[in-house]
DNA sequence: TCTAAAATTTAGGTGCACGTAAATTCTTCT
DNA sequence: AGAAGAATTTACGTGCACCTAAATTTTAGA
């Protein structure tokens, strides 16, 4: 429950918020990985990283990789809470499209107050979801860890609902959105091929709507079981 | 009309904007006049105003002072246009004090995109005056010369309207709200005392309201005279 | 006019967060 | 097991924006 002191630098909220993803995504997060994240070179992340251990914000066993610490999973949460909080305002109040609201929340998540995310947050109602459907943190730094399966891996006949899409790529959002796929659009698989080989759906609606999409971006879609279809 | 080529950094963007508030207020912006403004030590402007003069943002006349190129004034004017789009938001659209924005939008100002901005400002139906009073820049970096006068110079009898207060210091601005003046108010001047002293006011309304207000206030509530009662 | 005080600039130094090049350590494959 | 390759760290250097202390220039007063 220890809170930082100081108050954290630009760089170093990135990094927190950076390695929390990474851990998110499954086990530790290493200095290339971090790198890549934050496009910045793995010397840099060494430096970095070194200071942030000094600091009480994560450990680090060389060569092995960083884990947060209690001090730094709540400060990673709560730029976590800013940014989907700010998506969900761009969008919702200022009328952003959701293919832009990444870049805008990326540079605001360090300079509101936490106040101002308050107030944003009880304007919109105190949403849990932001608009590509990720789950934001409570001010205490309380998250839901979704039970998400990628449309990649389900079944031929699996009837599904789309839950969450990664907000970094503006492009694959677009895309996302023409195929008439957003969190909370019901489909079912229709075929699959193999080989890593695109997918079938059909995509609930007034009209249901047929279309194939390719397995790198199935992978990057979420999706929450409904039901099975009989095949 | 020369744009800057690079986004400026932070600190760039706060000199210039402290400068041309400076030159506003009359007069060459002295380094010890930016250091005060910025609250950092003089010599450290003077290293910042060399690069600043390199990049053709000002000009610098040693020991005399610098002066703003038109470059360097538009740049100056877009972050006043964002800091009172800003303020205007904040207490229009998240129910902030008028005490409060100016912090808030001190930081946001770096942060947000001109798409930003310009969001916010036809949500608010493009405010011409901020909270406070202050005029807000056009995009294209016009903005109206208030012809104020400072309260502690009317003479007695005068009836006036408050216009623009500063919005530094929040402690002040409660107490201007306190007396139950902002912005739009009209009032009568009805007594002065010689030496700076205090200034007796009866302000509109209602029931109309008697207030003393201290010369050294009084010398930072902007009116414009709407006429003269017979003395 | 000359000198003391004030303002400004020069000189030299700090921390942060990045970079490149080279050394080190870990991993994996034969 | 040993060696090649990948990942990581060390060593060293950069730019920015600040600092203090000392030198310089301007200004104002006797």
């Amino acid at each position: 429950m220890t809170s930082p002191r100081t108050q954290l630098s630009r760089s170093t909220e990135d990094y927190l918020k950076a390695i929390y993803q990474l851990e998110v995504r499954g086990g530790a997060a290493h200095t290339s990985a971090i790198a890549d994240e934050l496009a910045i070179a793995p010397p840099s992340v060494t430096g970095m990283v070194k200071r942030l251990s000094e600091s009480g914000l994560l450990e680090h066993t060389p060569y092995r990789g960083v884990q947060l610490t209690p001090t730094g999973r709540r400060a990673a949460l709560r730029m976590v809470r800013r940014h989907r909080i700010l998506e969900t305002y761009l969008t919702t109040k200022l009328g952003y499209g959701w293919d832009s609201v990444h870049e805008e929340a990326e540079r605001l998540e360090h300079a509101v107050s936490d106040e101002m995310v308050e107030r944003m947050a009880m304007a919109l109602g105190n949403p849990r979801y932001d608009p590509h459907g990720a789950p934001i943190p409570t001010p205490s730094g309380e998250v839901e860890i979704p039970e998400h399966v990628p449309l990649a891996e389900l079944p031929v006949g699996a009837v599904a609902e789309l839950r969450q899409v990664s907000d970094r790529d503006p492009e694959l959002l677009r895309f996302v959105a023409s195929l008439g796929l957003r969190p909370g659009v019901a489909f079912e698989v229709m075929a699959r091929q193999p080989f890593r080989g695109p997918v079938a759906v059909r995509i609930s609606g007034h009209v249901p709507r047929d279309q194939v999409i390719g397995y790198e971006l199935a992978r990057g879609l979420f999706c929450a079981v409904l039901g099975k279809e009989a095949g």
